[in-house]
DNA sequence: TGCTATATGGAATAATATAACAAAAGTTGG
DNA sequence: CCAACTTTTGTTATATTATTCCATATAGCA
């Protein structure tokens, strides 16, 4: 939890997707994932903003590049991305994003498989600014430990979880004010 | 966070429901809401169980008790119900469930309106069996807190916020291990 | 090389949700 | 009660999101 969760609409957005694209190529080999020019081409769409984009866009915008294709082609890509936990769903608004600590962090040296699986196990937790569509994650949060000891005493054995935040980020709250 | 969070499969289900129902004739009217006989008809369809289901089970219900409706109906409809706090939806699998502090509470002789109202300010929080599907609703977690706080820290302005945890309760565990 | 598993192509269709406009029913003020 | 108005429901069509099924191609390996 140390910098910048939720990303500045101002920010330089090539270093992240220099960052995240170098991140897959090295987590899948690490992996043994085959990251195919299909999924590659699928999560450079989803690599270019930090906001969540549906995968009908994504066809759009590959067709726009001349690649066409099927929509389960798409979706096949985005179930791989998925599980390899290189993007993530709104389950709210049916989209998807790329997951950030792929474009924060610094991957030089890692063994990058323990780093990233672990960090999946965790709950997800997801800030979508409803005027912008900017999603920020945030991670190491008191609430996972929250959610373990709550369930717990349920009996309930979790497997998953998933919180969506929704509202409006500083930056847009100080635009709105502008317009005024 | 007393009691009851999550129901048992074996419970008896009948107060549940007119419980529910009770409380939705007299919610709506507190508030001035509408609970005409289409909206009561798929409240029923949704209070008849602690599990999620989807828009066109209902549809399908409802058909085969002689009432033929438009998809678009029913959607209105669980517009309504969701508006009025009666019902949730779950985004991760498109279902809908009774708010089950409907079903829990006695609600006697209280002000509806403020009782049922601000509770829906708070984060949902929900725990979903991925072996029967039955729901459990949490309030009142620490983790309205964390959200607040963790948000704050962002200048995020949060609007509304729900979780979603998976995983199997502590009844499927054991029928789970019976089965061995 | 040939075998096998995995990935992709292609067509069709399923599942979920909404748009647009007309008709009916409830609400309010005379 | 009527007339004007608002809200709800009916009807038809269509949009959006996602999957099934089967054929073909490609990668990894004995």
């Amino acid at each position: 939890m140390t910098n910048s969760l939720f990303p500045h609409p101002d920010h330089d957005h090539s270093g992240c997707t220099t960052n995240l694209m170098r991140f897959a190529d090295r987590y899948c080999k690490q992996a043994g994932l085959r990251f195919t020019k299909l999924r590659r081409s699928v999560l450079e769409q989803i690599a270019a903003s930090h906001k969540a984009i549906g995968a009908y866009q994504i066809l759009d915008k590959l067709a726009a590049d001349g690649q066409k294709l099927a929509p389960i082609s798409v979706y096949r890509s985005l179930d791989f991305l998925q599980d390899a936990g290189l993007i993530h769903r709104l389950e709210s608004t049916n989209a998807y994003f790329a997951c950030q600590r792929n474009f924060n962090d610094d991957h030089s040296e890692v063994q990058l498989l323990a780093k990233h699986k672990c960090s999946h196990k965790a709950p997800l937790v997801f800030l979508i600014c409803e005027d912008c569509g900017v999603i920020g994650e945030i991670e190491g949060t008191p609430i996972e430990g929250l959610i373990e000891s709550v369930v717990r005493t349920e009996g309930f054995k979790v497997d998953r979880s998933q919180l969506e935040i929704k509202g409006i980020c500083s930056s847009c709250q100080n635009s709105q004010i502008n317009k005024l």
